[in-house]
DNA sequence: GTCTATAAGATGATAGAC
DNA sequence: GTCTATCATCTTATAGAC
């Protein structure tokens, strides 16, 4: 795929119109094409990144950075398009799916390292909080076009029971004890 | 406003296109109708099961209700495109901040009634809380419609979460003491 | 208020010269 | 591979008869 010209036309490059369809076929293969390519050079520039996480408080303040990096290349007016027409069109679906697994695979291994060995162990689901994540981040960013003041409050909000986590997550024994003995009970009914 | 007019016009009633432009001028004073209309009558259809919710969980569970129930009525798609828009129209935009404005209003009265009295009383924020839930609901919601059994790993996990941090709250005193401590240290940092 | 007809403009795509 | 020209179709209206 020749993605140099798709670099060049999202750069807003002045690009004959008629040559899309020459290198794409359709406008679906082309928003594909776009769509793949900004996630995988997207994933591939934040890797390390994801690998110093090391506490959720952190995992979000990465997340608020790449929040603000993606907004200002326009990846998030794109993909706020994509998952919109998505819901409707499979082939966007298709597409979206794509995005959306890339990055549910790198927060999950996140997520599973943060949670394994902590009082949270056994307790939290990392494929199923990965997959929450990525959408609640999702949602952020749609927030954020419409009322962008309410969308720091969410996220100092958030920021403000991700400590809360951690400090269970450092609570001494005996109350992580009563924790998970309560856990137990409530479960099972 | 004629809104007799617009409920028919949702039900797929064969109106004379014509007309839509007689009554409401522009599309866009169109879709402004229809979404407050819609965001109006769902919130007012909810009042009562808001008033109910006593804990995270049941806020959950009466959101995963909300949720089927408004995917059911093609609120959901309305709601997709009307983001996706809103990132660059602002005439959108302003049709969306009533939405969101008046879920987050409805939210904020119930998280500041869980929290007050609460452990987490004083430590979590209601408002910013309110507009974290609303703004993952809103992911949830696209993401559904790409991927349905991630989105439903998603709320488990959630829901997960949420009686953990009932548990929290119901810790013996001793326990919530040390966990304020350690928050106290932890936010002046 | 409601209908038919029509038009301006944008979008998605193809044809064919170079 | 790249360009110009042209297309059918859809969207967003407006005009004017009834």
């Amino acid at each position: 795929m020749p993605s140099c010209r798709l670099a060049a036309w999202r750069a807003g490059a002045d690009v004959n119109q008629a040559l899309i369809f020459y290198h794409f076929g359709t406008v679906a293969d082309l928003i594909d094409a776009a769509c793949r390519e900004a996630v995988d050079s997207s994933i591939d520039g934040y890797r390390q990144q994801f690998a110093a996480v090391g506490s959720f408080v952190e995992l979000l303040r990465l997340g608020r950075e790449l929040h603000d990096r993606e907004r200002a290349t326009g990846n998030v007016a794109i993909m706020a398009q994509l998952m919109a027409g998505a819901q409707s069109n499979e082939r966007l679906a298709a597409t979206a799916r794509y995005c959306l697994a890339r990055w549910n695979a790198e927060l999950e291994t996140v997520v599973a390292r943060l949670v394994d060995g902590s009082a949270f162990d056994g307790l939290l689901d990392p494929a199923g909080l990965a997959r929450a994540i990525s959408s609640g981040f999702l949602g952020l960013e749609l927030y954020e076009g419409v009322d962008s003041a309410g969308a720091h409050d969410a996220l100092e909000a958030l920021e403000r029971l991700g400590v809360l986590v951690e400090v269970v997550d450092e609570l001494p024994p005996i109350a992580q004890r009563a924790l998970r003995v309560k856990l137990r009970r409530r479960t099972r009914t």
